[in-house]
DNA sequence: TACAGCGATAAGATGACATTATGACAAACC
DNA sequence: GGTTTGTCATAATGTCATCTTATCGCTGTA
């Protein structure tokens, strides 16, 4: 006895429409004998008969027409299965789920999930802020389809992309505004004011203060650069942010904001997902999409290049 | 592009619940080349991935996980065709479409309707109430699964059974209460209703009368034997009926029952349906119902045989 | 009685699908 | 660092399902 199969099951449909085998062979488009068998093979794995075979014409059983129902309704559910997988061939469809580190997600999250959301309505998108190496192991787990980390995290099986460089700037306290920027070895003897363990950023700052990882005399651990920059505000030090940070967190502050002189210190931000993940495309017009969220965030802040770069060497 | 199949759906869902396609080869008792294979030609058919493959694990995508919701459902509802067939293989199931003549169908059919629904519970009944040459028209044409009738109706496409011989009896207006009972050449004389052209009963009560269809003096058609009690008590004529009728139309009408010496006018009833009927073996066990049903219902009003054959010579 | 329509059956060709063997690749382990 | 292990993909091949064409048998009709 041979299992149901699909195609019993339409030649049964196109039975039970024409009661006629030759016409039903006609719309499946194949001959008469083969809808035939394929019937009785249907009855005799149903154990039952599907259909009264007069001499003038073919009849559904009570049997046959309580079947024909309930086929109907599969076969309409997989000729769905098809349109669906059509559907969201191209289309990024379902979950996204996107990690961001915590010093750049409050300042592009709201840009981006406005933008995706926008741009493709059938996707909702889910959120997880925390450092590069969780990211980078949910990644792995598959519990996260694609993150935005400092670049390079050189995970071979992890694609990356860049978005964008970002430069940091110095937050000193608001009565500092005017005074001479400090160098790299100046800034070694101030009070730094960075993020706990962990964070890239903090790694970036003290790498840029030739530091690394070695602890300096007067660090202290903050959560996040909101609670930094009150910090300096209040004049217990200074801290470094990145730029694109400056117009959210200094809003409420009295701080100075400077920017170095060159070379200045900075970063690389990108976007990493398995190399293996099939939305691999999607995922890469994500990118794009993110990286033009950051340009117009940017241009808003500093409206032309142009201007950033006077401003640049004005505050330096 | 080959076509969706079930064993593809079946393989996949098996892929979705072990993530690997070894175990889940397993599972469907088959090689892990062969899921590895359909998975692959399931993939190609939609046109999207529906898994992930990692060098450690296999994940669905998020297409898959939406995929997989609905491929469950289909799949449950297979299984649950094949369950139907196997639980309504000998059990009769769904709508009865019973026809029975009109001289059988209000005396027989409250008994057997009922026996039948206690009986079987999954079965509704539907009742057609007509002459026989409707209800065999009908029966041909599928709109009926059987009939109750009076044999023979020689139909080579139709079984026959046979249910039971009636007996049919004279109605008289209650003053000929004991007066002898004619013979069939009196009958002729006398002023005979019957039923209209084209009730069964109504030739089968000529035809006792030697008049076939013939059309006597003084007949006067009504349709139905109710009528023709109503008229025989109003001393407009005499009628037959057939024996199981008596209880039910003698109760509210002041006429006299006569039943005729040998030979007795009769008549055969039986049950009918297409050979091809696919119930054919269902409807032999609803014949024995119906039987049974008729000889309780007899049994009732002439309690024991002996007692019977003692009234009928008492009358005669 | 011959004919036409229709479904069932038979025989041969084709294709789908399974199996076994093997390859490719990454991870894990001396 | 090479080897082993685990895992999925691919290849070669055999088998069985299923299709097609040809034909039969039955039934109702001209």
């Amino acid at each position: 006895m041979t299992n149901l199969t699909l195609k019993q099951l339409r030649y049964f449909e196109a039975l039970a429409r024409h009661n006629h085998f030759g016409r039903a062979a006609d719309a499946c488009a194949i001959s008469q004998p083969a809808i035939s068998v394929q019937i009785r093979e249907l009855e005799e794995t149903l154990g039952t008969e599907l259909f009264e075979r007069g001499p003038r014409q073919v009849r559904l059983t009570n049997f046959g027409e309580e079947f024909a129902l309930r086929v109907r309704d599969i076969l309409r559910s997989v000729d769905e299965l098809a349109d669906l997988a059509r559907s969201s061939r191209d289309r990024l469809v379902g979950r996204l789920r996107i990690g961001v580190i915590p010093t750049i997600a409050p300042y592009l999250l709201p840009t981006i999930i406005g933008n995706l959301s926008s741009m493709h309505d059938g996707l909702d998108i889910h959120v997880r802020e925390t450092q590069t190496q969780k990211l980078i192991q949910e990644l792995a787990d598959g519990r996260l389809d694609a993150a935005i980390v400092a670049l390079p995290v050189s995970e071979p099986s992890l694609t990356e992309i860049v978005l964008f460089a970002e430069t940091f700037v110095l937050v000193r306290p608001g009565e500092d505004e005017g005074k001479p920027v400090p160098n790299r070895e100046m800034l070694r003897e101030m009070r730094l004011l960075l993020l706990e363990e962990g964070h890239c950023f903090r790694d970036q700052a003290l790498s840029f203060c030739n530091m690394h990882s070695a602890r300096p005399r007067e660090l202290l651990d903050g959560s996040s650069l909101s609670t930094l920059v009150q910090m300096v505000s209040a004049g217990i030090g200074v801290t470094l942010i990145p730029e694109m940070a400056v117009p959210v967190e200094t809003r409420s502050a009295s701080v100075s904001i400077a920017r170095f002189r060159s070379p200045q210190p900075s970063r690389t931000i990108g976007m990493i997902w398995r190399k293996t993940s099939p939305i691999a495309k999607q995922l890469l017009r994500i990118s794009e999409i993110v990286r033009q969220s950051a340009d117009t965030l940017r241009a808003q802040h500093n409206p032309t290049p142009l201007a950033h770069l006077l401003n640049l060497t004005a505050t330096a």
